[in-house]
DNA sequence: TTGAAAGTTGAACCACCTTTCAAGTTTAGA
DNA sequence: TCTAAACTTGAAAGGTGGTTCAACTTTCAA
């Protein structure tokens, strides 16, 4: 729902790594619509739960056909996941723009990616699942994005913003931060008050000041 | 392995929510054999890899016997997340001492963390896969541990060593950075170099100073 | 218009695994 | 020693759900 159009777009661009590209328009469409359901089903049910007649039903097609698009249920999960990993880091990335000092560049990342995650809470259920179904790509995925912290960090300290001597540990930590302020505000949310903005600048401002009084 | 004794003691002593008390002491041998049996199987293949047939064979008896236990696989499972759930908590506040400073027990208590992660990498696979098998429980785990941080803050800032304000936010994100580094440096660990007493002065100055420089 | 390729269909196959059960063995206490 | 309760056993019941397949419909380019 609502991520109708760009669910599909990067995996029938993309090296075709699981999905068989359709190669008419309603194949295109089929395949859409497909992810669009495999997305809600996997978010509701994890992996294991979910089942592919559920899935097929979802997208109102015929069980038989999800083997024109898939060879396994594991390899429209692999799908999903590189499709929800990619869109993480791109709702990150739009965020930052130039001239931001690497400070505020810190905080309006974390924004973005909660607020992402507000539209999109299937994304932790899938994400974490995937330390099971598909280890390889869990890995990959929070590799990847440390990597990207740790590059702004020494971009930060370069500019003179941050202080030296920070890199892969730091990023890993302000990762797992990310991560978890999230699963608590956003996902779990609602009862807190908290909104993106919010928890984000307290993050924040943990960054900058860290814990003790002065 | 090693944590035979252990294992079997708070499930055996504790209200029985899941698992059937034995009578008799060659029940309480082979409910201790089950327990380990299971620690080993679903962290190394996960709840759903994981079979009944397998944990019984591993643990050296017949299939049946495994239902005079436990009423399912489910239960099992259940079982041994309470139990591990139970263990992290204890790892970190064995670490903490009197007269230590409200920073340093920060420093401490993830040491201590990590150290205990280094010997059971299977709380990782089996707490993250409570997530789907045993939601509320998962939930409850990360809240107990939660409130137990932000409760240090507090108490950290009413001592006049950390600033005034810290709550909720400030401890989701100090769990998060724990758990993170713990899978990165840890679970994955080995290529870094890092240890756990490296990696917790390394969080803890973070915590301390922040990302600026000063 | 036409036919070959692409896509659709759903019943049936099949492999896997949890759970049950009835019959046997061991334990513990009287 | 003796017996009732506790524990053990492994074959088989029973359910689930992923995957296959052969027949059918739609699309699209020549």
């Amino acid at each position: 729902m609502g991520n109708t159009v760009q669910a599909a777009a990067p995996l029938a661009e993309g090296g075709a790594a699981d999905a068989k590209t359709p190669r008419t328009e309603r194949g295109r469409r089929t395949l859409r619509k497909l992810l669009d359901a495999a997305a809600e089903e996997f978010g509701e049910k994890g992996f294991h739960e979910a089942s592919v007649s559920s899935i097929t039903r979802r997208a109102g097609m015929a069980l038989g056909s999800f083997y024109t698009y898939f060879d396994s249920k594991d390899a429209l999960f692999r799908a999903l996941v590189a499709d929800m990993s990619e869109k993480v880091r791109t709702s990150a990335r739009s965020a930052l723009h130039e001239g931001m000092g690497a400070l505020e560049i810190e905080r309006a990342a974390l924004a973005a990616f909660l607020r992402f995650a507000a539209e999109h809470k299937e994304i932790y259920r899938i994400i974490d699942e995937a330390e099971f179904v598909d280890p390889a790509s869990y890995r990959e995925h929070y590799e990847t994005i440390a990597a990207r912290i740790a590059d702004r960090l020494r971009a930060g300290a370069a500019a003179g913003e941050f202080r030296d001597g920070l890199g892969e540990l730091e990023a890993w930590a302000m990762m797992g931060m990310n991560v978890f302020v999230g699963l608590r505000y956003v996902v779990w949310g609602s009862t807190s008050g908290l909104g993106p903005d919010e928890v984000a600048a307290g993050v924040n401002r943990l960054l900058a000041e860290g814990l003790l009084r002065r």
